[in-house]
RNA sequence: GGCGUGGUAGCCAAGUGGUAAGGCCGAGCUCUGCAAAAGCUCUAUCGCGGGUUCGAUUCCCGCCCACGCCUCCA
């Protein structure tokens, strides 16, 4: 096991890992609310947590993943209610689609998944040892509340001190003032009171009907599975506050010891230098890329070259230096493999079981040192790069080759890169008659070298737009 | 107002107290009749003004600009 370090918002320092028990990390992740198709922005998070994980398992950890599904809050209830189907029928539908565009952009799949919804026996059961050590009160319509005062150490990770003289933001929107009987500004929801909007969607529980806050199911499916392996919790920048002050508040108080160690958090995605807004047209979902004709494996690219602690500029240039910055990973990686007796799916495959971890990294020492302190991708991808110059003008011996073939191959599987969905070619479109004639009469004219002629024809293809690409015995024709 | 982030070549983006990785694009070269592809080579003094220092892009102060969270948003 070599060391790997992470940013800890906790601590706002660089921490190396240290699994609680053996060499086992657990790792909590902040799910999708499965309400809709996820955006390009929420997957820039779940791809930085996915080469995270990667990156801990490539070091020799065991890594156990967890990552929930909010499937009840207000979101997918009210979307159940404007399309008049069951929650569940929604909720399900949106999963399936997460997954799939999940599997597209080849992230490993979390060990465990919880739902919110089957988990309400641990939430309840955690608000009750709550309102039993006082931490918690129900209000008289059945809502329950944490009380932030009863915890001293209230928003440690965010350090937002004294919420309650910060809230001008808060007070300035309504807030639905029917429900919040709390006795004070800062208290959060652990349990909500049915409302009639609720619709059919609720739960008993001992303070009447309701359903959960959204911030208790994280704290009740992650000690409930995570309980020996409080390592390594994250999400999004804007989870930070309140959702995880909040989580820690809870989990600590009910538990009575500390929750997790490691708190990291990913930046936003901005998209062509703002906010992803439906109304600025600048609002992707995974499949609005894919059917501008890029792989998914170039989204992949685009989506985790930057830093993750940093906000990454999204544009569909990106997508284009990234196809290009992959085609060159693609090409070494098969010149590299030729030179071994090493085949691409079996090396990835031996590499994600563990068998490698012992592996020199050769050439590629340095992208593992930048990968490995604090996931610096963009400084690892230039390492990459630097050593496949380098190895490209040297001679190496076969042992070399071999060496090298499997440290890059170790790195190409921490970024999760799908080499071989990487399509050099540009996609065949079928050439009208009229182009294919003027292409047969420049084969037809190189063949008896009248360059002239075949120049001129080439010229002639090129303003209807089309480019003649000689093969060894024959010719391709492409749009420009 | 509170907490926080960032301003590095045409674009994207690492990094360091001692004169700046890498990717894209562009240009040149090599190789091909031409073209394409590929490989090689080339392109910055780090927002502005002070300060500390033998020396700062890197540390400190001030300023300007952009952005995030403080609303059950990744």
């Amino acid at each position: 096991m070599t060391p790997v370090t992470f940013h800890n918002t906790l601590s706002r320092q660089n921490e190396a890992i240290q699994p609680t028990k053996g060499n086992v990390i657990g790792m909590y992740c902040c799910g999708p609310t499965v309400y809709a198709q996820a955006h390009i922005g929420n997957f820039r998070t779940f791809l930085a947590q996915d080469v995270m994980r990667r990156t801990i398992q490539t070091a020799g950890y065991k890594v156990i993943h967890v990552r929930n599904l909010t499937d009840v809050d207000d979101k997918t209830i009210a979307k159940s209610v404007a399309e008049a189907k069951p929650l569940r029928e929604v909720t399900e539908h949106w999963t399936e689609v997460f997954h799939d565009d999940c599997e597209r952009l080849n992230l490993l799949k979390p060990q465990i998944e919880p739902k919110a919804t089957e988990h309400i026996p641990e939430q309840t059961s955690m608000i009750e040892s709550l309102i039993e050590k006082e931490n918690a009160y129900a209000t008289e319509d059945g809502s329950v509340y944490f009380r932030v005062s009863s915890f001293p150490e209230y928003g440690a990770l965010s350090r937002v001190k004294d919420r309650e003289l910060t809230t001008d933001a808060a007070s300035d929107t309504p807030n639905d003032s029917d429900e919040y009987e709390r006795d004070s500004m800062a208290d959060f929801v652990l349990w909500k009171s049915r409302k009639p909007t609720d619709g059919d969607v609720y739960w008993d529980s001992p303070w009447g009907q309701g359903r959960p806050g959204w911030h208790l199911e994280c704290s009740a499916m992650s000690m409930k599975y995570l309980s020996n392996n409080l390592d390594i919790h994250s999400g999004g920048v804007d989870l930070t506050f309140p959702h995880h002050d909040n989580e820690i508040a809870q989990s600590e108080c009910s538990c009575g010891h500390k929750f997790f160690k490691h708190w990291i958090h990913c930046a936003h995605l901005l998209v062509d230098g703002g906010k992803m807004s439906k109304s600025l047209n600048n609002f992707y979902t995974v499949d609005d890329i894919l059917k501008k004709g890029y792989q998914p494996v170039v989204l992949r690219y685009a989506l985790t070259s930057g830093h993750y602690r940093q906000t990454i500029n999204f544009t569909l240039d990106s997508l284009n230096a990234a196809q290009s910055a992959l085609t060159r990973l693609k090409k070494f990686s098969d010149d590299i493999l030729a030179a071994t007796s090493l085949k691409r799916s079996t090396l990835l495959k031996s590499i994600d079981k563990g068998k490698q971890t012992k592996a020199p990294w050769a050439k590629f020492q340095k992208a593992w040192d930048q990968l490995s302190n604090d996931l610096n991708i963009a400084g690892a991808l230039g390492a990459i790069f630097t050593a496949i110059k380098e190895i490209n003008s040297t001679e190496l011996s076969n042992e070399e080759a071999a060496e090298n073939a499997i440290a890059f191959h170790k790195l190409v599987y921490a970024l999760g890169y799908d080499l071989d969905s990487v399509v050099i070619e540009k996609p065949k479109i079928e050439a009208p008659e009229e182009i294919k004639a003027l292409a047969q009469q420049r084969w037809e004219a190189k063949q008896a070298k009248d360059w002239t002629a075949a120049d001129q024809f080439r010229a002639q293809l090129q303003e209807k737009g089309w480019l003649v690409k000689d093969t060894k015995d024959s010719y391709e024709i492409e749009t420009i």
